[in-house]
DNA sequence: TTCTTATATTTGGATATGCGCATATAGTAT
DNA sequence: ATACTATATGCGCATATCCAAATATAAGAA
């Protein structure tokens, strides 16, 4: 039950249930995301900790970068089943179609000048 | 989004899955719910409220008793499918069988001395 | 009316959570 | 080594959450 709770308290945000529907569109580093969602690396960080933590996403370091995920590899039991929820369940809120056009916008700055 | 994130919120908290894993079994009253979680009025009513309020569970009043249950009428569009996540997910935990223990006693000595 | 019972709510205190700021860490490049 | 970049973390503050104790409300009985 304590992991339950856990992955329900992950959950119980709207900050980390935005990050979710972007990760399930691609796998994104930090510094997307802060882009895409308009919010501090601090904020960022620390929220995508919290999800990593309850089981709900991984993490892959690539130099600099780390870049999470919701698809990769092996997470607890109940990982498949909510993300298959929170993917039906949110779909045609506002932020989060905003949040998807600032995704491509920062993509396409970053391509125009790259920063790798 | 915001339905969705209180609903996480109202899962988020072990009282409040245990009274939910107890309501899938039948409609019971606050008396019944904290004599076989072995808590406070206080703690039971207000862990109900919040699953109430969060469309997960109905109330109906029966003179003195109000019934709570998770079974009865139309909740939120979610409600359905969370019901059966918890149920296959919360099952053999010792607190969960406990419960149900008590249930049972709370039962038994209020048939032996009925308060209806 | 008053009395009793079942449930809800208010109050206050301890703990938890979310955030920004500043700083630390990890990795790359020179 | 230093410099730079991406990400993580320690700290403090504001707010939220959880609980018990006391009180309030609601319904029935006398």
């Amino acid at each position: 039950m304590r992991e339950l709770v856990k992955i329900f308290k992950a959950l119980s945000d709207s900050t980390r249930l935005r990050m979710i529907k972007l990760l399930q569109q691609r796998e994104l580093c930090v510094c997307e995301i802060m882009q895409a969602m308009n919010i501090s690396q601090t904020r960022a960080s620390r929220n995508l900790g919290i999800l990593k933590n309850a089981g709900l996403i991984s993490d892959r370091r690539d130099g600099l970068w780390v870049h999470y995920s919701t698809s990769r590899q092996k997470f607890n039991e109940y990982h498949q089943e909510i993300n298959a929820l929170i993917k039906k369940w949110l779909r045609d809120e506002d932020i989060i179609i905003e949040d998807s056009k600032r995704l491509k916008k920062a993509v396409k700055l970053s391509k125009a000048k790259p920063h790798k």
